[in-house]
DNA sequence: CTTAAATCCTACTAGATTAGTCTGGATAGC
DNA sequence: GCTATCCAGACTAATCTAGTAGGATTTAAG
């Protein structure tokens, strides 16, 4: 059940984005990205344009080029960007609402697996289809303000070419407010 | 996150098997269960090797021979079945319980993804962890005697060497009956 | 003792996926 | 024109996937 590490990174990066931006950068270099993270340069490279060409961000090129979100991160659920990468969230075929696969199974009705992992499969989409990456990063700043920690990528040299955008539409899913919270890591 | 054919053949193999013994037939062949599930048979057979190996079920060879579950369905929980032939059950390493890798980021203790990922893992677990194919069996049952639908490897010709083990240990678990009952499929 | 029916065991395979690396081209700023 | 950056594609070694094939071994029955 592990995510690859190609969706990983990619989620890595994402929250990254959605971090910067929220920090006022809303631009950042594929080597700034890889350093973060500290993922392979050229492997985030591939995955950048896989989310490029799956519309999650643009790529802006040049020197002080850099990637960005392409869409508000409020309007980015993490399960639209692990289904690009990873295909359905569903253990099992039969139990997917998005890519529905028929079972070899005799009578799909009475089957007690197909049961049992559509709870499993609701549990999991009801997670990553309601968060969304501005709930990521809300919850992150809050802990990491919280702990003293210093945000990244702020007082980095800004670099040009950063669109003025600023300012969250007012947190208007905040579910996750009281889940994420306290969790002890 | 889907599972590989393996493991979801593993689940359907051991499921029948516990819904074998609950209905009297403590004991399946092979081929019996190969058709029951509709699976190839030499790759069932592989995987039935596989649950033996690993202590889920016991073979009997010869004439008449066939598989039994090697323990009680109700001490059985299905995700150690999915841990035995799929791995960890976490979406990311480092938020496995029983298989934690730390991951590459650079402050895991103010990781978005983590604690996003944690919230998935456990309520993967909270669901795998916690039902037993004896509560599967349950739901099954129940729902094929409400729908009228004749049961399996009940009327066949019973093979002998069956232990005459009958008879099931008062439902400890049934915490699942309220969840399961209504699904509609 | 022989045979039939069954599990047990090992090896094999074609194709896909994984986790990357390497090389070069296009573009924008200075 | 130089340089930093993204863009695009090919390449790879190792592993996984979903099986298939063939024979050895064990047991029950005639």
């Amino acid at each position: 059940m592990k995510f690859s590490k190609k969706t990983e990174y990619a989620l890595r990066a994402m929250i990254d984005l959605a971090i910067a931006h929220e920090v006022g950068r809303p631009l950042l270099g594929l080597s700034e990205l890889a350093e973060s993270e500290r993922l392979p340069v050229k492997f985030l490279e591939q995955i950048l344009k896989d989310l490029k060409q799956g519309g999650f961000v643009l790529g802006l090129r040049g020197k002080f080029g850099g990637y960005q979100l392409a869409e508000p991160a409020a309007r980015i659920p993490v399960g639209r960007i692990v289904r690009h990468m990873a295909g359905p969230l569903a253990p099992i075929g039969c139990v997917s609402q998005t890519a529905y696969e028929k079972c070899s199974c005799p009578d799909e009705a009475h089957c007690g697996l197909r049961m049992l992992m559509l709870d499993v499969r609701n549990a999991i989409t009801g997670i990553l289809d309601r968060y969304t990456l501005a709930d990521v990063v809300e919850v992150t700043l809050r802990k990491m303000r919280r702990n003293g920690v210093s945000l990244p990528f702020s007082n980095k040299s800004a670099r040009t070419r950063s669109s003025p955008q600023r300012g969250r539409a007012s947190a208007s899913d905040t579910i996750i407010r009281d889940l994420l919270t306290d969790y002890s890591i």
